[in-house]
DNA sequence: GGATCATTTGGTTAATTAGCCAAATAAGAC
DNA sequence: GTCTTATTTGGCTAATTAACCAAATGATCC
């Protein structure tokens, strides 16, 4: 694997670990409902004001919210929506047994790996 | 919010933090093209024998793939595939302009927040 | 049985992250 | 200008995670 193709797995690997908190998960469908500031969302939360703050700042920097600053607050909106789709499936693998049927055929392949070799090396 | 739904945030956020590594995203589109051992997959990652069997159980442990062993290999295969969807909208994250059309009469809303108390309390 | 191969587990260290507190900014309000 | 109010930043500590190495397990082969 080169550089660039790492480079765009790490970018990815970025994105989905701003998600991959309970408090940000939370905040994101909050704004999916329209934009709110900071202590507003702070109410929802239980957590210090700065525990907040910087939890949008990681939703900021990975590009999933937006924010703009109106008279003393910063109003926070979430830019890209298509991230709550995300949730449907991430069900899907909690529930754990949705997509498992068994295609019986399907399972039997080479059983062939002496250091690997014997099968075809895939990009 | 009670705990319950604490509880439902934490488990998506942990299936999201299994997938939030460039080595295991990459395992799983892998994995996607069909089941592959080990050591077909220790081939394309460059890393340890040992941590790409790690990263594997945290894929296990999450619910995302699969394994079954047949004689002395242990077969790994992607077990909830939706979980591939998420590169679309993670390029539109990444590119970060795709989504931000500005909806103009949208933007404003209140500018009350006198310790948060003059908006209206959502669940 | 012992040897070998594929993989996992345990231990260690370094790096990253989450939480809180206190101090710093920044924008009005007075 | 000073005084709030809203938010961010800078430590600090505790917890989690990633990586490697070495040892352990488990299946097959002889």
């Amino acid at each position: 694997m080169d550089e660039s193709r790492k480079a765009l797995y790490r970018a990815r690997a970025k994105v989905l670990k701003a998600l991959a908190h309970p408090t940000r998960l939370w905040m994101v469908e909050k704004l999916a409902q329209g934009e709110h500031c900071v202590c507003e969302l702070l109410e929802t939360v239980d957590a210090d004001f700065s525990t907040v703050s910087k939890h949008l700042s990681v939703l900021k920097q990975a590009g999933i919210v937006d924010v703009q600053k109106r008279g003393k607050q910063m109003f926070y909106r979430l830019k890209v929506p298509c991230v709550l789709d995300f949730m449907g499936c991430i069900e899907a693998v909690l529930d754990g047994t949705k997509e498992r049927l068994e295609v019986p055929g399907m399972t039997m392949r080479s059983t062939a790996c002496k250091r690997c070799g014997q099968r075809e090396k895939e990009s």
